[in-house]
DNA sequence: TCGTCATACTTGCAAAATGAAAGCATTATG
DNA sequence: CATAATGCTTTCATTTTGCAAGTATGACGA
């Protein structure tokens, strides 16, 4: 097979500004950081405390699933509605998540981490 | 001095969630990133190959500057032009860039480094 | 000092994204 | 079977984006 090309969509081969053409928003990595603390469900992500609008997360999960960050899987409780969970992928944006966790610990006053990460 | 107040406007306590209302949009980290990478001057920003719309860079280097990122210092050169120069705060999301450079370069086809930070 | 070019923005406007609210199937539960 | 919970979609006002053009100031050579 061919060497894939590169998406003509992207503003530049920076590994940067592609990832942030993916995640370069206020919510998007706000849902990878609740499904790292093991949110799988809608309501999951509706229940924390930002409140993202349900048209903005059905957005960014459909986003984050043509991106290859999420996938959709059967629940674990045998419930038919769709649970979704971080491919590897989505998985390695957790130094990402890190980084600016610890930034924001550091740098914005009154911010604190609100619980611990699943895995 | 009595204890500040967390700005009211913010979504939740998260680090990340905060962090996000600063640089949770397609450009914001990019002018970090050439600050990085040694531009100092309005120009310097226009010049990468991102090509971000001076209407845009005008208004993240004055939210920077409101956020305590960025500064405006007299340039090196001794013209009069502004010149913008990262703060402690701003130097300190250098790991941030770098997690998620190297997730780019991981998992994005055909992105790589365009040049070596400055500092 | 005058003319010219470069720099550093601002303004105007159309298109896209956001966000609040309501609507509506489908699934689960008593 | 009735009712509630879940997982969305739709609508629409507001905001943000991004392209293009305009403008004001600084730098520089004649």
């Amino acid at each position: 097979m061919a060497t894939p090309k590169p998406d003509p969509a992207r503003r530049s081969p920076c590994p940067l500004a592609c990832g942030l053409d993916l995640f370069g928003d206020r919510w998007t990595l706000l849902v990878v950081r609740d499904l790292v603390f093991g949110a799988e469900r809608f309501k999951d992500f509706t229940a924390s405390p930002e409140h993202i609008p349900t048209n903005l997360l059905a957005d960014r999960l459909k986003r984050l699933g043509e991106h290859g960050i999420v996938v959709q899987v059967a629940a674990a409780d045998g419930s038919r509605h769709p649970a979704y969970r971080l491919t590897a992928k989505g998985e390695a944006l957790r130094p990402v998540l890190e980084a600016m966790r610890d930034w924001g610990l550091k740098w914005e006053e009154g911010t604190r981490v609100l619980k611990k990460a699943a895995g």
